[in-house]
Order: structure tokens, then sequence, then C-alpha cells
DNA sequence: CAAGATTGACACTTCAATCTTG
DNA sequence: CAAGATTGAAGTGTCAATCTTG
């Protein structure tokens, strides 16, 4: 099967693929320009808190607060009420790998810190230090607003609806 | 400014984001399956080729064939008949430095090979290896193939339509 | 000095191998 | 041995120097 794409359906992948790689860099380039941290680590912080925090599944903070706008959270599995590292990387749908290494350059910077489980000698906890949730207290209205500003905003109700519905129906089909 | 998004807003953020990261990891596995490149690399063969051969400014080969379904070519400066990598940088939307990398990948690869330029003894011209051109020649069908199943086929013409507006419009606002 | 191009330092990501503890 | 977690090696990308030639 090897035919070329009909004028439509080149016009949209161009049109996503534009997007994609525009909006995805003016919204780093704001985050990181406004604030003290990158994308990965607003992931990570929030996803900290949430799990630290709320306990529960729930992606939604308690205020009505997105956790970090980040995609789907994996069915997510809890442990304890420590964070532990594979359940965070569950959560948020990174490998361990991912996660180990974000984690080390946050560490570094005193963002989170690795303590020991005392349940499980193997490996450790996280937890955020008073410079990370300074960090994420500033860094998500930063990035609440360019999503707004840069993608929200720029459409109206239906074109909102219809683009949810089309990349979920993608998002569905390729799962399939 | 500095409030929650809306629920249709939220909505569309989150589908949009799941979708970009799935989508574009999918891609990326299937053209590394069964091809012997990346997606970079076929940014960059398909670039090189386009300028070497067809000259002007134009994105769609002779055939009707996309260069590499890549994203609007900004405008295109070309300086002779040799590809500079300026020009190639500026036409792909590439910094300089990204595509100095990634050619340095590729000439160890043996995809490309950089010349010295006679006319201007500053730098090279890049020129596609017969591995290269092969390489291109056997990864544009797997991607073109990877697009169509998981992205265009997937959705009805309407929807291709409002993704269109809905991805211009927004790469619009955010260059305005 | 300008322009053409590369490089150093670092952030991010993946895969496969590894180390450690249960 | 299983599971928890990190690490080695390499690809990808950015910014700020840098080196070279016009």
């Amino acid at each position: 099967v090897s035919a070329s794409l009909s004028p439509g359906q080149r016009r949209a992948w161009t049109a996503y693929r534009t997007l994609r790689l525009d909006l995805d860099a003016r919204l780093a380039r704001e985050l990181e320009d406004r604030s003290a941290v990158s994308m990965p680590d607003v992931d990570v912080l929030a996803a900290v808190r949430a799990m630290a925090d709320g306990a529960g599944t729930d992606s939604t903070g308690t205020d009505g607060w997105p956790v970090a706008l980040a995609p789907d959270p994996r069915p997510a599995a809890r442990t304890a009420h420590c964070v532990r590292v594979a359940a965070l990387a569950d959560r948020m749908g990174w490998s361990r790998s991912r996660l180990s290494r974000q984690l080390g350059r946050m560490e570094r910077r005193g963002l989170i810190a690795r303590v020991p489980c005392e349940l499980d000698g193997r490996g450790d906890d996280v937890e955020l230090t008073a410079a990370g949730r300074a960090a994420l207290d500033t860094a998500e209205p930063v990035l609440v607003d360019a999503v707004r500003v840069h993608f929200a905003e720029a459409l109206t109700e239906p074109q909102l609806a219809a683009l949810s519905e089309i990349c979920e129906a993608l998002t569905h089909h390729q799962r399939s």
C-alpha cells in the first residue's frame, strides 16, 4: 500500500505538524523565560505533589487546578504514603529510566530530594523541597497563561469541541 | 491574568497534548522499525534532495510527492547549484547548529557527504550519497503509510478540513 | 569586521545492561 | 531469581562561544 496522500490529507498533516512544532517551542520558551523550570520539571513537580497530597487516582487538584496540564495519567498504582519512583513513572506515563534521569537533574538543582524508603530498602522516596514547591507555584500559572493565550483563547467553543473530538478519535484509533 | 481554563479548554488541551505524544512516538517508531533512518534523517535527506534537484522554492516534488511531509518550508533562499548548510537550514526552518549536528551524525553513517565548496571556501556543500538516496527511497513510503494509517485515514473529509483550519488558525495566531 | 559553519556544555530521551535488595 | 532503580551509550536539540574565510 503506497500511494500519496490526498490534498486534504496532506493539508491537515502539514497544518498539524507545523502547529506542533511552533506551539511546543513557544510554550516551552515562555515557561523557561518566566520561571526557573522547564516543562519536564513541571510535569514531575506536579506529579510528585499530586501523589504526596491527594493520594487518589484523581488527575485534578482540589481547587479545580489541573495537575500541570499533563496528559492522561495512566491508570495509577499507589503504594503507600511515600512516593516511589516506579509509581510516579507509571502515573506519569514515563519510563523509569526517563524519570530517574530527570530526577537526577532536578535533585542537583535542589528541586526534589530522594530519601531512602523505610518500608522497602530498594530505592528511595521522592519529595518536593521547599524550592521545588516554590518553583511549581511560580511555574503553573505561567504555563496556564501561555496555554490560554497561545491555544485556548485563540479558538471558539465549537472549535475547541471539534479539536477535542478529533484528537480523541485519533488517539483512540491509534491505541486500538 | 491567571484563572484556570474552562472545561472545554482543558479538554481540548489535554486531547491535543495526548495526541501529540502518542502520535509522534508511534510514527517515529514505525519509521525506525521499517527503515534504517529516523524522522530527522528523513527531513534532511528530503530537503537535500529537493534543493539539489528541483532548485525552486517549491515544496512539492515533481510527481506530486510531498517533500518528506515536512512542515512549511520557510521562505527559501537559494545560492547556487550547490547545497549550502545555511540555505538548507533556512529552508527547513532549523537552526544552523541543529543541522550541523544532524549532518555530522548522518555523515558518520554514510547518508550524506560534505564536500568543500569551490565557489566559497567557507564551509562545504552537502550531497546525498547513494546510501542516502536509497535510505530515503525506502523511508518515504513507510512514513507516508504510517501517516495514512494513524492519521489521515482515521479522519473524515470534514474532520480533515476542520483540523486544518484549526491548526492553521493557531499557527497564524501565534506567529502574529 | 560579516558571514559560514562547527563546537562545548548541557537538557532531554531511549534501549539495554547493571546493581541492589526482597 | 523478581522487582526497584540507576547507568552507559548514543540520538536529538539549544544557546553561546569559536574558528575560518571573504
